[in-house]
DNA sequence: CTGAAAGCGCTTACAG
DNA sequence: CTGAAAGCGCTTACAG
């Protein structure tokens, strides 16, 4: 275990011996805990300066058993929105003198269950869960690190607390605009019904079809916008009249744009479409779509948060909905403006 | 500083009073480092499941003076070029044993240089490059792990190995594909020429122009989607009669895309349109754009590879240009096709 | 095959 | 104010 010259390291020791002094004063004077004397202090600040020295993060952290780091564990880095979470969450960390820890689980269970145990191994002071399967909650039994959910209801409760949107409302709204839009026969593309934001925005839009006696049009799409094709074959088979689609979120809303494309209908003159999560691409398209939007920056800021007090909190305390709100934009459009 | 019970932790002491071993015994059966007597490893086994033992990867990382982590280092979560690098890149590591560590340093050069340090002070393996500034330039010059470059020339020289594309010829195809499609006024959209890709996509431009001696137009622009806007209005005024346009990147192509679609303009019949990168929204986009796609994975793959084996290489394999491939869509067209 | 010891690089009670 | 010591949780020469 000779270290060669080359990847040669200056430790505190060095540092200490240079400034003559000990190992504790240079601490001392790094970490600003507790006084030294004038002349010391200058001696050991050159001496930082002379060696270039830079304190090992992991010693440090074992130590204080906190690496400063908050891990992040999303589902995908290709959907936009959890990129945008990730954006937010290092924002925020950042804020708080702590790093993020991303990490991308896929859909793989057993990847997201030892993710889970590795952060925990890591020191990481916290995690936000993002990506939500059962080797997730196989993972947080066992889990002892603060956990704070973001985007659903975590089940098995060993977490400090859940952040969602009102998706349920979001279901509503989308609706509701597309009637007020003059839409008639209006079809919900239902995600994955196994994931909490997807079977919350459903059930806004079928508790509002049955109020208003409506009849209930679906047709079911995986969150990924490769879906689309195959999918609106379906749709237009089943609902050939079809004037208004709410798709469970913008990627998906996304693709189907391209497809009503592809068969000359137009968007919003014939066929309305309305998405979820106003990801940046949504202001993008051509025309840019009509989506709602989740307050992800207050999301994340809150989550972070959380997760550095990391005290317990009261039950009613420990769920947490944020609004969605309506952002109208081209693929959609009120009678009346068509005057 | 005494542990809290709740937060209580088994550490390999525990595990093996528990077998009635050594931790020396316990630390070689977790890492099958050597033999151990069948009866003791089993004992030792049982004891890690009862305790529900995961070792502490901060105590394993000080030790071996290796985290088994890759850094990325990008300049924006919010571009999909760099979060496409990223699942590449994770994945590639991933494959190796390693973890990926994301730190997105925006265009802050103060944090581009703490960055570098704070990953080396965190035991990372190597450094994947993909952010490029001042910033990153001087804590290149202390850098004591292995760095790798990826889609630019680090002119420091501090590094490994440079991976880029031919963006260069990139360029010229870009020019000449919208030649063979039959345009004769074509705008070139400028990057950031600080940027490296930028500057070499343009030059591939230039050159051509020069070779086929066609007048030179060029407009600039930044890496960004929100640039788009006010950079058409000033392409117009200077070119009115532009009928093809190479946009530095595809972010840059969506945003000209809209503009276009706002003045009425039809792509492809009026104007063509091709960009850079081919991030997942090039296919998305209605039409779907015309772009020269980089080849991210076996990027990805390679800077990993040379991350870990970490060896010096001879000066002609330092440098490492991937070829670009034209991916042709709907916004550009050749002239034949509309007969 | 196995354990006691030393050490990775830091920090903080403790004693002076 | 300051240093020697102990310890964070692991791993590997070393000796048996």
């Amino acid at each position: 275990m000779i270290k060669s010259m080359g990847d040669y390291m200056s430790s505190i020791r060095e540092v200490a011996k240079l400034a003559g002094v000990s190992p504790a004063t240079v601490s001392r004077v790094i970490n600003g805990t507790a006084n030294v004397d004038t002349e010391k202090r200058q001696r050991v600040l050159c001496a930082i300066d002379e060696t270039g020295f830079i304190p090992n993060e992991v010693a440090r952290s074992l130590f204080r058993r906190s690496a400063k780091l908050i891990g992040l564990v999303i589902p995908s880095l290709k959907n936009p929105f959890f990129t945008q979470l990730a954006a937010c969450i290092d924002q925020a960390a950042g804020e708080q003198g702590y790093r993020m820890f991303l990490c991308d689980v896929g859909t793989d269970e057993e990847k997201s269950k030892s993710t889970l145990q590795m952060l925990a191994s890591m020191n990481v002071d916290g995690v936000v869960l993002a990506a939500h399967n059962r080797g997730i909650e196989e993972g947080l039994t066992q889990c002892r690190i603060p956990v704070v959910s973001v985007d659903a209801v975590q089940e098995t409760g060993n977490v400090l607390a859940d952040l969602y949107c009102d998706d349920y409302s979001g279901g509503r709204m989308a609706l509701e605009h597309l009637l007020v839009c003059g839409c008639r026969q209006i079809v919900c593309i239902q995600g994955d019904q196994r994931i909490f934001s997807a079977r919350m925005r459903y059930q806004g839009y079928r508790d509002l079809c049955r109020e208003q006696g409506i009849p209930e049009q679906t047709v079911e799409c995986d969150y990924d916008f490769r879906a689309g094709k195959a999918m609106l074959e379906t749709l237009f088979r089943r609902y050939p009249h079809v004037d208004g689609i709410i798709a469970c979120n913008d990627l998906v809303a996304i693709s189907t744009y391209k497809a009503l494309y592809k068969r000359k209908i137009r968007v919003p003159q014939d066929v309305q479409l309305i998405g979820f999560d106003d990801i940046n691409a949504a202001q993008l398209l051509t025309p840019s779509l009509t989506t709602l939007r989740q307050p992800v920056g207050e999301m994340a800021q809150r989550a972070v948060e959380l997760l550095i007090e990391n005290k317990e909190l009261r039950e009613k305390d420990r769920i947490r909905v944020f609004p969605v709100s309506l952002v109208i934009r081209e693929t959609t459009r009120r009678k009346e403006e068509y005057v």
